[in-house]
This record gives C-alpha cells, sequence and structure tokens, in this order.
DNA sequence: TTTGCACTGTTAAATGAATAACAAAATGGA
DNA sequence: TCCATTTTGTTATTCATTTAACAGTGCAAA
C-alpha cells in the first residue's frame, strides 16, 4: 500500500511550499503569469536548484524557456497543503498579538478560517473583536466541539499557557501553535508548534554582534 | 588564529541555547537550582542526547548524579548570546503586533532592550505605545544613529515593508527581524530573518490533516 | 566494601537537507 | 538549418544535524 505521495516530501519543503504560494501570490497581482526558478528564488533568499527540486519533489513540470505557470503552481500548492474542505482556526487569547494574527490573516486563506476567539476577560468575551467573535474561556469545549475546529492558536500570557492548553486539548484540538514563552505539553496526538519570538530577536542580536 | 570558539557552533544549537535559558529561568524561578539534561529536554521536547550534546560544545559541564547548575549554566548562555554591553532594539511598525512584542518583551532581557519605536501614523508619532517612545519614520536616521541602533523589528503592513526596510538599512541597521507577510531585500552585510506567521499556520494545519 | 544505578561526556554512525553537476530540450539568432 | 543560450529536471555528492553507542564516574544501598 503506497501512502500519499506527499508524506515523503522533507519538511523543510512543505514549509517553503506555503512560502512560495505567498511569493506567487504577489507576483500574480502584478499582472505575470509565469516565473523562473531563480525568481522565485530570489524572492525567499534560496537557491534556484533549490526551488527546482522542491517543485520536483511534488511533481510539478515548468516549461523550457518559459518557466512555471504562476497560477497552475498555486494551485497545486494548496491542492497539497490546504485541506479541501477547509479547516477552522480558533484564537486563544485575544490580546494585542490575537488582534494581530487575526488582521494579519484577513482575507487571505480561503481554506483557512479563523472562527472564533477565547479569553477570560469579561470585557472582551461575548463581543467582536478584529471582526471575530470572542467567547468566554469556559465555552471552549462546546464551540470547538460544535464548530469542528481542530487548530488552535495560543496567544494567552506566559502564566496561562498551561491551563489553556489542557482546555484546548481536551476540547478536541488537534494541532496547536504556540506564541507563549511558556513551553507547553500536548498528548501524541496533537501537533505542536512552539514559536519564541524572543528566541527570535535573540538569534538576530547574536549574529549582528558575531558579524561585528 | 583561532576564531572565537563558538564560531563553529550550529546555527541549530544557538537557537536552541536561547530556548534552553529561557527554559531554565522558569525552573529557577520554582526555586530550583539544579537541573537534568532529561529535564531540559522533556520542556523542550527534544532528546536528552541532544541537550547534553549542546551543552558539551559551549563547554560546560555538570556533575553526575547532580546534573547542571541553573544560575550558572544561565549565566554562560548569557556569556556566550548576549552581548556584554548589551544591544537597542527598535520597532518598526507601532500597530498590533509591534505593541504585543513591546508587551512581550518588557523586563525579560537586560541586555537586549528595546528602545524606540517608528510609525507613520501621526497619532503614534511623537507619544508613548506601550511604554516606548514613537517617533515618526522621518527621524529613523537620526534616531538610530544617535542611539547607536543596530537591530529593527519589522511590523509594518506588508505593503510598506519594502520602503521600511530600505530607510532601515540606510539607517544603520544591521540585524532585521521580519514579521510582514512581504519577503524584503538586505544589502549582504545586514542580517535577515523573516518569519511568517501564516506559513506557520499553515504548516500545523498541513500536519494535522495528515494524521488524520 | 562492593555492586548496581543514574547520570554525564564524547566519539561514531545514521539521517536529513542543501548543493553541485550535468543531461535534455526549447528558443532565437546567425 | 544549425548553433549558442537559457532554462528545467534529476542524480550524485557534500554538508549539517541528530541519534546511537558506550565509557566513565559518583552515589546509594546492601
Amino acid at each position: 500500500m503506497e501512502d500519499r505521495f506527499f508524506k515523503n516530501i522533507p519538511h523543510r519543503t512543505i514549509e517553503r511550499l506555503s512560502q512560495y504560494r505567498r511569493a506567487l501570490q504577489i507576483y500574480s497581482d502584478k499582472g505575470k503569469t509565469s516565473i523562473f526558478s531563480h525568481q522565485i528564488a530570489a524572492l525567499l533568499h534560496i537557491t534556484a536548484v533549490q526551488v527546482r527540486r522542491d517543485l520536483m519533489l511534488i511533481g510539478y513540470s515548468g516549461s523550457l524557456r518559459k518557466g512555471y505557470d504562476i497560477n497552475d503552481l498555486i494551485t497545486l500548492i494548496g491542492e497539497l497543503i490546504d485541506s479541501p474542505d477547509g479547516q477552522k482556526v480558533a484564537i486563544f487569547g485575544m490580546g494585542d498579538l490575537g488582534r494581530a494574527i487575526i488582521n494579519y490573516f484577513r482575507g487571505k486563506r480561503e481554506k483557512l478560517k479563523i472562527v472564533a476567539g477565547f479569553d477570560t476577560n469579561p470585557e472582551k468575551a461575548n463581543h467582536e473583536v478584529a471582526g471575530i467573535h470572542c467567547y468566554p474561556l469556559e465555552k471552549t469545549a462546546e464551540i470547538i466541539g460544535k464548530e469542528g475546529i481542530k487548530i488552535g492558536i495560543l496567544t494567552v500570557p506566559g502564566d496561562q499557557a498551561d491551563e489553556t492548553v489542557r482546555i484546548m486539548v481536551e476540547a478536541g484540538i488537534k494541532g496547536v501553535l504556540n506564541y507563549t514563552p511558556t513551553p507547553v505539553e500536548v498528548p501524541d496526538d496533537v501537533y505542536l508548534e512552539e514559536y519564541n519570538m524572543i528566541s527570535s530577536i535573540e538569534k538576530v542580536a547574536f549574529y549582528v554582534k558575531e558579524r561585528q
């Protein structure tokens, strides 16, 4: 029995595919219809070989001397990484960061929709925040279940991270993106991605220091 | 002539060191004074071997059966990744995301200080935003030069990214962390790190989909 | 004491990812 | 028509990173 073929696509390639799509959309918006591997590469600060190799892995062929058809490629990447029926996302913590993500996202992804927010603050709960309905945290299980939400973004203050993620997982969330400064624990069947802004800034600071 | 010994430390290790420090501080705040490699590993969802290997690379030794001294290790990591005299950071774009980062950062890093914000919005310019003085974008060269700021975080709307980063680089910024959805260009002597939230969410969504 | 356990530190092997090398083919110009 | 150029697609190689294997050692319990 063969796995779906893109099961063996490297993680790094998956990450880049998402970035390719975004870059392609920018090009598409400028009225372009085709693009060379070296142009994609320049946008993402990688090599043209890597772009071609990634596209080879997903089975897309360009045409010699014309490059890749932008719309076809956007479509194909969508078929690979999007869910055909779409996926719903909830934001836990409607502070600055939660709002920033909502605004960032607005209208960008058809197949991936932020449909609910949760917050303990009664000022926010039961109101619209940045156009998204915000529920009190106690309603998590109910709403997550009813809406079939599987993906949660964690943007609460660090000291509430553990407790919030526990509630999320219990309610049925299967993928967590943790923007909190506190590392969290999830069961094996939940995909977890941690991102720490402070570490990113420290990394930039480190390499700036090292280069001088 | 030997390079400073940590020139050959893998990039991934550098990233993890910053994360180790944060995890150690959480442990330290709980009153603990020493920690085992497998405890650090559990916090960061990696293996104990990797932790020990990373610590070996930076030349730190724990003691058998007691593990690592938390304070010593925090200090050593600081000596490696921090600049002794500190580094100043500016935020370009004082929207939700800019404010979120400022609040995130507050009081967390002694050697890395956000000292200025820039925004084109005259409502914000010349006021304090989240405790940081916000200047109009035209003042970039003046303030960056005067303060000796070398690190800039880009949180403007996507369509202003290119122009803003041009101004940053011209003013003397040597490290850029781009949180904008638009990839930018910088000269070779400027360290650039791009982070795209949408790609991160897409990645989580992809692996959630794949696991079902 | 001595034995077994629970750790660390280090070298060796395996895996994963990026780069290099190059064949093949379409195009435009001589 | 044929050649030089430009670009893709793919295999081979190199490089980077993680994981495995295991030696060494202090401590605790018998």
